[in-house]
DNA sequence: ATGAAAGCGCTAACAT
DNA sequence: ATGTTAGCGCTTTCAT
């Protein structure tokens, strides 16, 4: 019953056997120990309340059968569910995972750089905020990114394809009459590049010849504070925007909620599109209109992918896009109606 | 720039110095190094792309540095704030933290005690549900409780006050005139008692005289798929409830959506009081009344008494529990005012 | 200020 | 089937 500090020469001595026959039956890795032995020793190993110490074998092994899966917000059940995917196919495959919560901080985000570099874990499940590739391709563990953050093809990527979601939201927008569209998204990164959100939306306005009012690149969180922000900001605008596609649904949402706070009425006075479709989505009032990332697959891929490339990690990196999938609800007006 | 498997040696080598001096620049323990050797040595590590092994230097010394803290959900944001206020104060005192997700489910929890009896974390913060003290006390680092799951007074713990939150949101139905109560909560454990919401609530109901019929206590998930299922059964009980509380706002929600769907409007049909206080209690409509839990003290506090016990593991444990708080919205009927 | 050497607790040849 | 031994990569006396 005693706990702590009792280690595999103790347990040997108390089942007057050596460390390597203890050893044998811990590891499970079932070298082939007599029955008698094994009695003796699960004896002392409870008698003592042994445990095995994970470092030392560790150490002895270069395996430590744990995963750090790295998301910028677990309260955000798209995460927390791409998580969980994750877990779930790697915890059948014999693995532990823990998570980190960078929370969108790049200091909480360099910490679990360093973290993961200290060679605790046999994998690594990140998504990076700040796309810090040169940190990433350094931290010497199985890696693949979650999201598709850089154009780097040296590491695997498991994410969905941003370009295709922002531009099925956008045009949406623009098939139901709307014009003038802001985008409400995060600017963050080492790298001073615009995110892909960003990118693709620039492309489609400069397509379809929409106004490319600086005005209309809005930067704030993708928090709930963010989407009060973002309203607040909209509200000052000398001229308003149509519509507003979020870079997700707990911004949209939020602004959802500010919007008929201060008497707009989203669906008729403005219009919002989300991205993500997580739960609260359908749930809110009027219901939020969103591109739906598929989380589960993203999850599974993301692990399925890791534990390939923790078997051979001389192998060639891939990089996986899934597509987002339009689901209409009602944040969205129909202009074209107002016309007729 | 090379990443995995330099170690100390290679550096010392490098630098043209020993290990001991490698040792003493890397473990930032200012063992004192001249200017020039500390120059040598940063020169290598920055060559070799050197990363520390942190399993090695652990297995030396008996500190990891790393904490872990378990959670049922951290989709659920009251659990995200908790862990997350826990990692904001872990992490100025030098700690990195990785959370585990348990998911409600006993499988899963008793995977993180193992893990957590492995020596890896110098410390734990852990919300069990199974409520296995034996499992917990057998941990073998410094613990504390997250949540009051036991009388166990050996363990740190820091929690919310159930058995005053769950009367506090009893009276307040009372008050408003509601008799026939209903209670929605989960019944886990390894030790089968009853869950402490159901022991106050147990408690209320006898001391008020109110009917203790056995279909008034509904065991259900904590979850969203638990208010749907709660309200599926509501609707088969021959004879309803005016009021539900239910054990958190994540299955209160759930229900006042599912009622809404059934077409029974909460705050007029049904009334239903929630637990925890989360931001979409907030937002739903009509806006749910519940007792509020001081997530970000709770988290904090845990997290100090985590500190504590780190540094004296023979230091008497404490038990520390927090009230909650109404907060009066939209879900509760006052049938007070019907009789008038 | 620096190096040599011992050892944290374990596993894995290798020998018996 | 079991024990002996070396060593994973680091830190830490102890000398110098």
């Amino acid at each position: 019953m005693a706990s702590q500090k009792v280690n595999i020469h103790e347990v040997a001595r108390l089942a007057g056997v050596s460390k390597s026959t203890v050893s044998r039956v811990v590891s499970e890795r079932g070298g082939s120990v007599s029955p008698k032995a094994l009695e003796a020793v699960n004896a002392a190993i409870k008698e003592l309340g042994y445990a095995r110490n994970a470092l030392a074998a560790s150490l002895r092994t270069q395996r430590t059968y744990l995963v750090l899966v790295m998301v910028p917000d677990i309260a955000n059940p798209f995460w927390s569910e791409v998580a969980r995917a994750a877990q779930d196919r790697l915890e059948a495959e014999g693995y532990s995972v823990v998570v980190g919560n960078t929370d969108w901080s790049e200091a909480r985000e360099a910490r679990y750089y360093e973290l993961a570099r200290s060679g605790r874990f046999d994998g690594l499940a990140l998504n990076s905020v700040t796309g810090d590739m040169e940190s990433i391709k350094g931290l010497g563990s199985p890696t693949v990114l979650i999201g598709e953050r850089s154009e780097e093809l040296e590491i695997d990527t498991v994410g969905s394809d941003t370009r295709q979601a922002t531009r099925l939201a956008l045009e949406y927008l623009y098939e139901r009459g709307h014009r003038r569209i802001a985008i409400a998204t995060s600017e963050y990164g080492t790298e001073r590049v615009l995110s892909r959100r960003r990118r693709a939306y620039d492309e489609f306005v400069s397509e379809r010849g929409l106004p490319a009012d600086p005005e209309l690149a809005i930067s704030v969180r993708l928090s709930a504070e963010g989407g009060r922000e973002l309203v607040r900001r909209f509200l000052e605008l000398r001229e308003r925007p149509d519509a507003i596609f979020c870079g997700n649904d707990i911004l949209a949402i939020a602004a959802l909620d500010a919007f008929k706070a201060a008497g707009l009425e989203p669906g008729r006075d403005v219009s919002i599109v989300g991205m993500d479709d997580i739960p609260a989505a359908a749930q809110c009032r009027p219901g939020l209109t969103t591109v739906r990332k598929p989380r589960q697959l993203l999850g599974a891929a993301a692990a399925e992918r890791l534990l390939e490339r923790m078997r051979d990690p001389e192998a060639q990196a891939e990089r996986l896009l899934f597509p987002g999938e339009l689901v209409e609800r009602g944040s969205v007006a129909d202009k074209r109606k107002d016309r007729r």
